[in-house]
RNA sequence: GACCCCGUAGCUCAGCUGGAUAGAGCAACAGCCUUCUAAGCUGUGGGUCACAGGUUCGAAUCCUGUCGGGGUCGCCA
């Protein structure tokens, strides 16, 4: 996989340093497209619109960087016409500086078509598989399942936004021990009635109930009855028959509704369901085979991979009583991924305690022959905890995700949008507390590289200035109420040869480097750089907000530019939130 | 004991495929709504980039070691 050039303002920039270069040191080898990926934005605005490192240069020709950068800014200020309007050297660095006018040619115009998001930006990109969201049935979604949802979610969009086919597919567990403890309780302890709603999360508080129930009984005569009970739910769900089974399916049924309900609101789509419960028999049918043909080998009664040669332990596979387990589905989970959609690679997105899990898998699919093991790739990400500790569906201190949810639609309709009661209908209100609070949500799950933990809370979530999503959405409603009141003035013609503020110009080079932050996003596997951006973008918009009056622009030229550049940075902010899975408001 | 992740401002984090004077948000303090939405803007203060070596013209960034926090290590998922 190789990375294009898209991004035409960078081109003939690099096209003019390159025949610069070219023509002064012609034994330098510099090629265009090293020229290019060398452009850079300079760290301070006050330093230019775009800079060009000579490190490269003043190795090839063993001379010191700032001599180089020098004299290639000499040699471009020598030319009759140029892109830049201004070229200085500093340091080691060649700095451009842009007129409004190339600026609106090369990056407004492209955002306000549209044309600057259907770039192409990786050569041979592969068939990708994106695994994400693997939910247990019978048990609670909390605030720790969303950090997953979010980051499958962005991962998806930003591949197939680059150019990647993808596929999207999640990997419910509906089958286990969990789903045993959960019906045991049901059939035998509950005294409660089903309620008529929100079965889904009832169900999961019930399955809490069940696991300290059994905790109780542990070391009492009880316990032995519990395994018995829980032997036979597990037969009959695995028969397909039995009161068990029946009840299997009418609980199953709930969780599934919950979870339909919850991708509902965060807008997530799977191409493709894998469930436990189908691959479960096959997994082990496999495994046996491979047994069979003598690929695995018997070690303390249990059956699988020895992989200690690499430091990976032993994978058990079967389990002595000839069950299998997480691995053994992960297998045969594997083998249809590649056979089902013809995938040239396979992204699991799973957390960090899962590590050594995946690399056993992995290994273990190599050795197995299986042609694709080295493409099968888990991003692994750290986890959401509580301040006071680990959250787990079994202690039942969890955080629901429908209590997340809800209130944070409250918070934003109580402290914001209630204002608007009266002038907005309710359906106006209602909906755009939904799209603030996806916003709140998904930046707040995506903001943090994900290799670093998130401790929730509560009262921080619910603050929703400074860096947050609804700021960036905010800066969005802010640019179409504008065009709503001066839509008579917008012209796409505008040249953009009245811009000249600095707050203009540094806005304009800045949403010219979306697909750039999406190339890098992409290669790391991590929607926070996106993130960090577009909040930059929204900031450099409220600047120019402050700075540079649309409605009070000193001339007519000068509002057309200006209310293009605004129109143009609501484009790029509504195509990067979307990468994020984060939807805009018209009005906030 | 082995392996994995993290350690940057009071707090939460960017910056990490080496490159310009280490940046934001929050909190604190001082200002800005008769002017396009104040969920906003401007300004001030705040740093031994955990520590010690090494590689390099150049290290928060790469390597080694130490310390601190979290996680994982065969029949749970």
């Amino acid at each position: 996989m190789k990375k294009l050039m898209f991004d035409s303002l960078r081109i003939a920039l690099a096209e003019e340093i390159h025949q610069v270069v070219g023509s002064r040191w012609p034994d330098a080898g510099l090629t265009l497209e090293s020229v290019y990926q060398l452009l850079v934005l300079p760290p301070q605005k006050e330093m230019g619109h775009l800079a060009w490192g000579t490190f490269p240069l003043a190795k090839a020709l063993k001379m010191a960087p700032p001599m180089i950068a020098q004299q290639v800014a000499e040699a471009l200020k020598g030319r009759s016409q140029s892109l830049f309007q201004q070229v200085l050297n500093v340091g080691p660095y060649v700095n451009f500086f842009f007129s409004g006018e190339v600026l609106t040619q090369k990056i407004v115009n492209p955002a306000i078509s549209g044309s600057a998001f259907q770039h192409k930006l990786f050569d041979g990109a592969p068939r990708t598989m994106v695994e994400f969201s693997q939910p247990n049935t019978h048990k609670e979604l909390h605030v720790g399942h969303m950090r997953n949802a979010c980051l499958g979610d962005s991962l998806v969009r930003l591949f197939r936004y680059s150019g990647f086919p993808v596929i999207s597919t999640t990997f419910p567990g509906d089958v286990g021990t969990h789903v045993a403890k959960c019906l045991w309780y049901l059939k035998f302890h509950n005294q409660e009635s089903v309620p008529s709603s929100h079965k889904g999360e009832w169900l999961g508080r019930i399955y809490s109930k069940a696991h300290l129930l059994l905790e109780d009984h542990a070391g009492t005569p009880e316990e032995v009855k519990d395994r018995k009970a829980l032997s036979l739910i597990l037969k009959q769900i695995e028969s397909k028959s039995g009161e068990f089974y029946d009840l299997w399916q009418q609980t199953r049924q709930w969780s599934v509704d919950l979870m339909n309900e919850i991708y509902h609101w965060c807008g997530i789509h799977f191409d493709q369901w894998y469930w436990e419960s189908d691959v479960d028999s096959d997994s082990v049918k496999t495994v046996k085979q491979y047994f069979a043909e003598g690929k695995l080998v018997e070690s303390e009664g249990a059956i699988g991979m020895d992989l200690t040669d690499e430091n990976l332990g032993f994978c058990v596979l079967l389990k002595s009583d000839g069950n299998g387990l997480y691995s053994t589905k992960d297998i045969e989970l594997a083998r249809r991924k590649f056979q089902d959609h013809h995938i040239e690679k396979s992204v699991y997105v799973v957390d960090m305690r899962q590590a050594l899990h995946f690399k056993q898998v992995f290994a273990s699919l190599k050795r197995l022959g299986f042609e694709y093991a080295d493409q099968c790739f888990h991003l692994q990400y750290n986890f959401v905890e509580l301040p006071d500790g680990a959250m787990s569906s079994r202690k039942g201190n969890i955080v629901p995700l429908t209590q997340l949810v809800q209130q944070m639609e409250k918070h934003v309709k109580e402290n914001y949008l209630n204002r608007y009661a009266g002038e907005w209908t309710q359906d106006e209100i209602d909906s755009t507390a939904t799209t603030v609070a996806q916003g709140a949500i998904k930046y707040g799950m995506l903001r943090m590289d994900p290799n670093k933990k998130i401790v929730f809370d509560m009262a921080e979530w619910l603050k929703l200035d400074g860096e947050s999503g609804p700021y960036i959405q905010y800066a969005y409603a802010r640019i179409q109420s504008i065009l709503r009141k001066f839509h008579d003035s917008f012209n796409e013609a505008a040249t953009g040869s009245h811009l000249h503020h600095a707050s203009e110009l540094q806005l304009a080079i800045l949403i010219g480097q979306l697909n750039a932050v999406v190339t890098q996003a992409v290669e790391a596997y991590r929607p926070n750089v996106l993130c960090n951006y577009l909040f930059d973008v929204a900031k450099q918009f409220s600047q120019f907000y402050h700075d540079c009056s649309i409605g009070h622009a000193e001339n007519e030229g000068l509002k057309r530019d200006r209310l293009l550049l605004a129109a143009a940075t609501a484009n790029v902010l509504k195509q990067g939130l979307a990468l994020l899975g984060i939807p805009v408001p018209e009005k906030m």
